[in-house]
RNA sequence: GGCGGCGUAGCCAAGCGGUUAAGGCGAGGGACUGCAAAUCCCUUAUUCCCCGGUUCGAAUCCGGGCGCCGCCUCCA
């Protein structure tokens, strides 16, 4: 399998499964202040799809998210809501667990959180002083960049070009505008741990480093994140890492698109934003992920309503024909496959296959899934055999599972006794039908249409569904 | 200004040197129906932002435009 690595700048191998015990994924979590919007989603449900379908071709993942509990905005948010910083972080933690499960993720191996690392990271700070990548200005401590020879390399930045175009700010402190602070000292009120360079919290681009080694090791298989942290924080972790351990901290770096409203990047600061779970609620899960697998994971995306509508029908579809094939083909679960059939879906199953394996092409994927659907309707209209359907919806079923699609097993029902009173209504309004009384018949459908119930009269009797 | 990406049907979106240019949504036509709804069937890009070039052959490669976006500051 390839993937399309930001450090190469093109496509790099996966080894095959089995020529290595594990692959060591970290993903770059949220920071717990607030809500996520549903822009911080995408990485949530691109790379957990991309862990469950590498699981499903045989390889072991342990599969990190790390959650950011300690940060300026933590703070702010305390002062704002007269609260502690804790109280926030443990609050929107408990907020961002419950919305990554209603993204239909599967739970990480690991969730970190920075605040159980920060011995940690005083004792990595500290070797980097000892090596002289690091230095000590008035309690805080900051990484000069120009001690490591490879800054720039993962986002093609030129140290001097930084600097001409530099919007930042020079600091007093810092020796280089663009060293960055690996520990800042207390400021009255603020959290605090004690070091070596005395009272403060750990800078943000240290806590991925820390956690990753400790629980992934010294060089990542896959290191994933949105392509607005290229830099500089991964370029940051970059030089944090590989200068203590001489290593290279990643083999792969995968960067997502972002999420956009009408052409622009949705951020809280641009109050362009929708909070995951409004938007999950309003659409459900699997449209979500509908939504976002069809469009590749490296490009921008545009949300819209009316797009996650699009997508919402678009999985409505493929369980109509699910719920049909898997109706019309009970009791016929054995039935041979026709050849023609056969050979069609094979077809589609390795084209599925050869879109993912190429840089996780998920659109592509979705569309030879889209077409099995469309190949088995097509069967079923010519040679009016429905019982070929059933192994279709099975393989459909299957290859989706790791995107964590159309999984369920059917619309959501009523309980027998609704059911019985609904059958009664549609017994009583099919005797009007025979009589000629439409009338009447008409506003019993209406009635229940308005109740969320669909009445359809087929040649063969009437049924419904919900809404 | 520097670095990176994008521009494919009404809309969304794959394709990245030879395919009938995937797929979804929408739209149009048909079947079914007392009328509907739903469903099913069929149709829907001689052409890929523009202009040159390379090639037997380009949406795909190269050069030059035009337009849009991201990063360079916290950010998924």
């Amino acid at each position: 399998m390839r993937l399309w690595s930001t450090l190469e700048r093109g496509p790099v191998e996966i080894p095959p499964p089995g020529e290595k015990k594990t692959v060591g994924m970290y993903v770059c979590g949220p920071t717990v202040y607030d809500y996520i919007h549903i822009g911080n989603a995408r990485p949530l449900i691109v790379f957990d799809a991309l862990r469950r379908y590498l699981e499903s071709r045989g390889y072991e993942i342990v599969y990190v998210v790390n959650i950011t509990d300690i940060d300026d905005k933590i703070i702010n948010r305390a002062a704002e809501e007269g609260s502690s910083p804790e109280e926030i972080a443990e609050r929107f933690t408990r907020e961002y667990l419950e919305d990554l499960g209603a993204l239909g993720a599967k739970p990480p191996t690991y969730q970190p959180r920075a605040r159980a690392y920060v011995d940690k990271m005083i004792e990595l700070i500290g070797e980097l002083v000892a090596k002289g990548n690091a230095y000590v200005a008035d309690g805080d401590v900051y990484f000069a960049v120009r001690s490591f020879p490879g800054y720039g390399k993962l986002s093609g930045k030129d140290l001097d070009d930084l600097r001409a175009g530099s919007r930042v700010e020079p600091e007093e402190k810092k020796r280089d505008p663009l060293d960055f602070a690996l520990w800042k000292a207390a400021k009255p009120g603020e959290p605090r741990w004690p070091s070596p360079w005395g009272p403060g919290r750990p800078g943000w681009h240290t806590e991925c480093v820390v956690m990753a080694r400790e629980l992934l090791g010294e060089t990542l298989d896959i290191h994933a994140g949105g392509s607005d942290l290229v830099f500089p924080h991964h370029e940051n972790e970059i030089a944090q890492a590989e200068a203590v351990s001489g290593k290279p901290f990643a083999r792969i770096w995968l960067h997502n698109g972002m999420l956009t409203v009408r052409g622009e990047k949705m951020a809280k600061s641009l109050g362009n934003f929708a909070y995951a779970r409004d938007v999950v609620r309003l659409f459900g899960t699997e449209a979500v992920r509908y939504f976002y697998l069809s469009r590749h994971w490296r490009k921008p995306l545009d949300f819209s309503p009316e797009a996650l509508e699009e997508a919402r029908k678009a999985v409505e579809g493929v369980y109509r024909f699910l719920a049909e094939a898997e109706l019309a083909a009970e009791g016929n679960e054995n039935a041979a496959l026709p050849e023609k059939l056969a050979g069609e879906l094979k077809l589609r199953e390795e084209k599925f296959h050869e879109e993912l394996e190429d840089d996780f092409n998920t659109p592509g994927a979705l569309a030879a899934l889209q077409g099995m659907v469309n190949a088995g309707k097509r069967f079923a209209a010519e040679e009016g055999d429905r019982r070929a359907l059933r192994a279709i919806a099975g393989k459909v079923r299957e290859l989706a599972a790791p995107l964590g699609l159309f999984q369920e097993e059917r619309a959501p029902s009523l309980s027998g006794k609704t059911e019985e009173l609904i059958g009664l209504l549609v017994e009583l309004r099919n005797g009007l039908r025979r009589e000629g009384n439409f009338q009447l018949a008409d506003r019993i459908r209406e009635k229940l249409s308005a109740l969320g119930i669909e009445l359809k009269d087929t040649p063969h009797g009437t049924i419904w569904t919900l809404k």
